[in-house]
DNA sequence: ATTTTGATGTGTCAAAATGACGCACTAATT
DNA sequence: AATTAGTGCGTCATTTTGACACATCAAAAT
């Protein structure tokens, strides 16, 4: 037992961990093995141990939970509403992360029962607030997208200028035309040429790009690019 | 007496509230009233309580300590380093806010011994990891005024478009070409013009300008805004 | 008393970025 | 057999950006 002067809360960490198809966005989810909610689905997280940060934590609680592992993950937000979880006070900082579904298989860990992908859009019912975390994540993506080019991270190393679009297309919720797109992301200079692709689509065998680390890392060593529009 | 099964660790919220006076950023900045760093200059914030949320803290803790109420603050990151507090574990969720100086005399509250205002860049030695919380609340500054149009609380209410030009100088560290400076603000359509200010500067009466709240509330509800460099 | 500094108003022009769009080809799918 | 989707290639008008000159005069500095 452990005692305070004070009420204390108890601290935990979840993640909203955002996977891409080529189609649609998806975020990874487990099935509670424990109560409360068990057998609902949830974000992988859990409880702070006293002597970790609340990011220890989340990666912790990310591999214990879904075998996921090495990966970005950023803070957003934290969720501190008084009745969230059912059995004492909890504050939670959800975190956010982008990762290549095709790198994991997913595992079932402790105090999960299972460990899987959904689409945004056909998420089951969800744990605690567990919802309200995945859209202020969701809300938080093309901001965050715009500022860093952490979209890569959905991709596989080497991916078409198609396939680009595609996940900026699903991110923003927009269409871009082709060649103005292929015109402006090249123009960044992040895009390293990998070459033809060994395999057709439909046609063609298309230009492959990879992000270029080095180049960004460089560049952004220099300036604060400017921006709309209050950018001035 | 509290009990718990598993350590919890103490929860607090701190402020940093950022001011303008034209030339310099300012933080709003308390002198310890009580151990730990006692006399030691801190951020306003406290201890949560256990009916509250974090937001619901941090607008207390600051209207306790400095007086300073009404205010629009956001989460910006938890600080959650295992010994970043003498006394016991303790996780901070830091807020940011930005307000006009003048609109608020400070007091001095219940366990500080006073509240004043500081240049950036002439901050006192800080008690905790004050200084990174600052650090890190400085460094999304330029960011958080791009994206939503919240410079304008750190100005009176009417303004010249010097004075807003500093202001974006200032928190960019940058300078602006005036009449470029000048086009592009105008041409976001969210100034509102109010006439020529009854008070000279230098030779002329310059024009005033206040923010159009509902110009942007109406032009915001329609569309995002494309940015660089990934805004495609 | 004189000089210097800083804020103001007013526009132009070349360069760069953006947005819209057409045509041809063909593998894979229907 | 027809349709769909992905690819390559480039143009053009419009918009936005960035750089820049001159005149004025109050306040501050010397």
């Amino acid at each position: 037992m452990y005692q305070y002067k004070y009420p204390h809360p108890a601290m935990t960490a979840d993640c909203v961990v955002f996977g891409f198809d080529g189609k649609q966005l998806h975020v990874l989810l487990i099935e509670r093995g424990l109560e409360p909610y068990k057998g609902s689905w949830a974000l992988p997280g859990g409880f702070m141990k006293i002597d970790e940060t609340v990011e220890q934590c989340a990666l912790r609680e990310l591999k214990e939970e879904t075998g996921v592992e090495d990966i970005y993950l950023e803070q957003f937000h934290v969720f501190s509403a008084v009745g969230r979880d059912p059995r004492e006070r909890v504050v939670t900082v959800a975190f956010l992360a982008l990762v290549r579904k095709s790198d994991f298989r997913l595992i079932a860990g402790d105090d999960a029962a299972g460990a899987s992908w959904f689409e945004l859009g056909k998420l089951p019912p969800l744990a605690f607030d567990h919802h309200d975390i995945i859209d202020m994540a969701r809300k938080r993506l093309p901001e965050l997208m715009r500022t860093k080019p952490i979209g890569f991270k959905l991709l596989d190393e080497k991916f078409s200028m198609n396939e680009l679009q595609r996940l900026y297309e699903a991110v923003n919720g927009t269409t871009y035309d082709r060649r103005n797109f292929a015109r402006k992301m090249s123009s960044t200079g992040l895009l390293r040429d990998e070459g033809v692709s060994p395999v057709a689509a439909h046609n063609r065998f298309p230009n492959l790009y990879s992000f270029d680390e080095k180049a960004y890392k460089a560049e952004s060593e220099g300036h604060f690019a400017p921006e709309n529009p209050f950018n001035v």
